[in-house]
DNA sequence: CTGAAAGCGCTAACAC
DNA sequence: GTGTTAGCGCTTTCAG
């Protein structure tokens, strides 16, 4: 049981002042070396640590930044998590975790926490999410940079990928050589990359003067994509099937396969998130590397360069994909 | 660009002292009504937020916890982290994530900013963790509770599975039976846990007088454990193989395709850790349902209740796991 | 190069 | 009920 030992414990044991000790765990150059020294001693013979909300509270800064992810996210979103949290290492910024789960109440108190937890920054990782929401940060100056929609202003910042113009790109050239009969099936947990998906498989139909018409959408009574792709799939036949996340590919492969649907012979399939259970199914499930692991690095980097008030930089930054050809798709 | 607004402002706009202020935003009982009121609009107008770091100071007390999980974790580790959210959430607290990565140097580091950064406690979800870096922090009366391991006294408790346990009872079936021929797999990435299912492995043989004698390494040089296993399997038959994650055992049934092994009927497989890929596989892959999001919710609630000092509390808490039979195992 | 003192924003006795 | 005041632990002028 140890007395909390603070810079006053060790002014005195050191024999200095207490502005003194400041200088030294702060690093400052004016100290002299053997009262640097005679600091350094009292500070390890106490176990002294500089108490970081005391800091805090002084400097009006916390080197800390809230990331808020929604809360199943852990599965598909590591990477992105861990590129975020490495960036925040090198600079030295702590990560306080918020997790979103539904409704805009809930999504209120996360902000009020984080407000009132003075963090110097946030980084948002939410694919729901409200204009209004982010005017509350940017109204307590709160520097926020946002992964995976494009969307920033003066003290916002976002990286994303363009879903749109990936699978616009993709489409065309099923559309070019006559395929036509392509589905997207919806994924309630990512709605709006689903939307941005949707968004460009019209645009790609449209500028062949073609409509698209296979939005595949599971009914809310379905526990599980699963279940009703399987309905689905003993009903309709596709040339092309498009999903967003992995699971959603295996699902279709699977049914698929009970179906006695050929893949990729007789339907292909691609998958937009690329994972490693891609390469696991048989056959290998095609997909897109996305470079989540960047997106998080990147929006920490972002948000470290206005912290520092650097001017003059990108806010909105678009980073490219991979397309990962594999045995659900034809050459 | 608002002025920094603080409890004074909020004082002077309501017209009282900010003890007053201070009452109100705590939910102090003894306040009048009317004054309150004035207080609360003054809040609202004003768009006043506390500031919880000086609340930290002032109180001793951070309302937050420390959450330290080894860096790739985020794949299959996204339940525990969600169950540890969850309860956190319930009790107010906010979480700091931490991860480590490699190395003794980098997880003193974070000792080092998790003490300074005076969170009222720390959950530990690492598979490698020395018992003096735990000591570091019961030093500085930190209340802590891991995540995995068996391990508690005074200031640490301990929630976890037994896999020794679990596979023992396992495997005991299959050595009465007369199947003898059982492989464990390595797995680099969580070593600690496959090191309990060696000596449940072990223990099983021997109080079945026999030997447990195929422990597959892989080899250092190998990437991936699915560049070895292909290798492995070439040359090795088993009756039974077991890993400890969804992709090692995703990557056996793969290669044991390719070599023409028949699962289950030429050799059962089954994964210790349950995951939904391993439902997707064909055949479906027999596992063991791990309490991943309980053992995270049970940490974080065990961990409130030390804050609390609740004595008389249990400090190690096993949790059962539940074996899911697929078709990747007979009967 | 070092010390004294005034904050940083809030809480908690202690008075009135 | 409400106000006054002394901390909580640290940083940062400003003197010396």
């Amino acid at each position: 049981m140890m007395k909390r030992i603070t810079i006053y414990d060790v002014a005195k044991e050191a024999d200095v002042s207490l502005a003194t000790v400041s200088r030294v765990i702060n690093g400052s150059e004016v100290v002299r070396e053997d009262t640097r020294v005679k600091v350094q001693e009292a500070i390890e013979k106490l176990g002294y640590k500089p108490n970081a909300i005391a800091q805090g509270l002084a400097l009006q800064k916390t080197t800390t930044i809230a990331l808020v992810v929604p809360e199943a996210s852990f599965f598909y979103t590591g990477q992105v998590i861990n590129g975020l949290i490495d960036v925040a290492k090198i600079y030295k910024y702590n990560i306080v975790l918020h997790t979103t789960t539904e409704g805009i109440i809930e999504m209120n108190d996360i902000i009020e926490t984080i407000i009132k937890s003075r963090v110097d920054g946030v980084v948002i990782f939410n694919d729901k999410l409200t204009r209004e929401e982010l005017n509350t940060f940017t109204h307590y100056q709160l520097p926020i940079v946002v992964i995976g929609n494009r969307l920033s202003d003066e003290s916002i910042g976002s990286v994303y990928v363009d879903y749109a113009k990936l699978i616009y790109d993709f489409v065309s050239g099923y559309l070019k050589r006559g395929i036509h009969d392509i589905a997207l099936v919806e994924d309630r947990k990512n709605p709006a990359m689903v939307k941005q998906l949707k968004e460009g498989l019209k645009k790609a139909f449209q500028d062949n003067g073609l409509q698209f018409e296979h939005y595949i959408e599971i009914p809310k009574e379905y526990r599980s994509s699963y279940l009703y792709l399987q309905e689905y799939m003993k009903q309709h036949r596709h040339q092309l099937m498009i999903t967003y996340r992995d699971s959603q590919a295996m699902a279709v492969l699977n049914t698929a396969k009970e179906c006695g649907i050929d893949v990729p012979n007789d339907m292909e399939l691609v998958c937009v998130l690329d994972s490693k259970y891609l390469s696991m199914a048989r056959p290998q499930i095609s997909g897109f590397k996305i470079p989540d692991y960047d997106l998080g690095a990147l929006a920490m980097r972002t948000l470290t360069k206005m912290l520092d008030g650097e001017e003059s930089m990108d806010k909105e930054m678009e980073l490219s994909y991979i397309y990962a050809p594999r045995k659900s798709t034809i050459q």
